[in-house]
DNA sequence: GCCGGAATAGTACGGTCGTTCGATTTGACC
DNA sequence: GGTCAAATCGAACGACCGTACTATTCCGGC
């Protein structure tokens, strides 16, 4: 069947296959669904209803649970990856690209709280059980933390971080801060937690060299615009933040409040 | 029955009830499969199977399979806060309560690796879906990070951190490291995990102002005491080692190691 | 050694799951 | 308008789920 499909699409490349815009739409309805309640708990029968079709008309486009499960994450992350990477390498390369990479990644995850991040929620759905969903899982993450680590050393060549700088370990990090972030506003509906992650990748930063490019403005007085966070990047302007209309989003006061 | 039953066991209330054993071996039973597979996941039925019961057998215990998951989650949680919590209380308070803390917690993270946190994973599970497990959920990693924000706090009151502290984002950027380990040492079985931890917990708390008590070993330069900051403190010993005992845990090598 | 409640087993029900398979509809091409 | 494959449907299957009920076994107090 698989065999046969291909074949066909081989001999007539060039027809739009009907089938190919519901599959689409299946997987779409399916990755919303994934995000709220996991990939596991992705059901073909929920899935039919919400797309008004029957069971095994869904069925049929993927010929099992699991290779349904694995378009679903494939094409998330194929997502991910053209929100956070590919307008990033319009920048200039360097600290510049890294900023804009980490940015989006922040924006992407911040954007709709209500739906959770599937590269984060998959990792710990599979993180023990053998399969091709795990082997998938692994690999997409291998290859994200790839391409920062490379935005990392990309900026160090440039000379816009330490050239000591331990890269994989600032990947580590900057993982740990999105996870959080993505803890924070999920479970516990911080409010804050972009903000905080916003500080933490910002002092991230900073400490592994990150030079401040124009000094725009000294510390206190800050007449017009530019928000931003922590520590010293806070006038480093070490990442720019996306809306910073709003007003309830006030800067945090000079240096770190306590409590 | 959930009445005669409190009643019964308030008239008699020193009756060794044997049920509680079994009970108490259920939950065990639980939390490993819960902890491989998910709470989501937990199945009466093969809870039964595995401890050879019958699923009735299983089931009268808790009458209902949410109130198994709550229990397991429940009993996980007390676990987790007796391992971690308990033992670092008999540390001196201030800064060495706190690195006790971050260590015990470390270290059961990093025990077996086989093993997932519930307290992580669950987090993922349940923060869309409504219900008792997700309240569960929130309030027990509220009630952590807490405890979390007590032990920095406590620190700070003891002059061995900054005064102007941001104590909930040192919260916040610890349980970040946290997360990031987790997941590092489950899904991408990465063996560096525990290191890159403890190097980026020492930098956090450096960074906060951490003394660096006594420098038990003092690598390449650097004499005698004078605490240090930022990415210099990860050779000052600022987060013990449990284990230093293993060669292959070797410090890290001068400065941080670029990739 | 019986008695009585607690603990466990057995069985059955209704529901949902993924999957199969044959029938039906759709839609592009002659 | 007929043709033929692709797309979709409908019904059914077997497996497993949580749960409800009844029956059986266990076991401490008399």
């Amino acid at each position: 069947m698989t065999l046969a499909h291909t074949l066909l699409s081989l001999t007539s490349p060039l027809r739009p296959r009907k089938g190919d815009a519901t599959r689409a739409a299946i997987v779409d309805a399916a990755i919303v669904s994934a995000r709220r309640d996991g990939l596991e708990a992705l059901t073909i029968g929920a899935l039919a209803d919400a797309l008004s079709m029957s069971k095994s008309g869904v069925f049929a486009h993927f010929g099992s649970r699991e290779e349904l499960q694995l378009a679903v994450l494939n094409e998330y992350a194929a997502r991910f990856v053209s929100e956070v990477l590919r307008p990033a390498v319009a920048a200039p390369r360097g600290l510049p690209r890294l900023q804009a990479l980490l940015d989006n990644w922040l924006t992407v995850l911040g954007r709709q709280i209500e739906q959770g991040c599937l590269l984060i929620a998959g990792a710990t759905e599979y993180d023990d059980r053998a399969g091709p969903l795990h082997d998938a899982m692994v690999r997409i993450v291998e290859d994200w933390k790839r391409e920062l680590l490379r935005a990392i050393e990309g900026a160090r060549r440039e000379g816009h971080l330490r050239r000591d700088l331990d890269a994989e370990q600032l990947v580590f990090e900057i993982y740990g801060v999105m996870l959080v972030a993505h803890q924070d506003a999920r479970l516990l509906r911080s409010g804050q937690s972009m903000q905080r992650a916003r500080a933490a990748l910002a002092r991230l930063l900073a400490e592994a060299g990150a030079q401040a490019r124009p000094p725009r403005r000294a510390s206190t007085a800050r007449p017009s615009g530019t928000p931003a966070s922590a520590a010293t990047a806070r006038r480093a302007g070490a990442l720019k933040t996306t809306a910073p209309k709003s007003p309830t989003a006030r800067a945090t006061p000079p240096r770190a409040r306590s409590r």
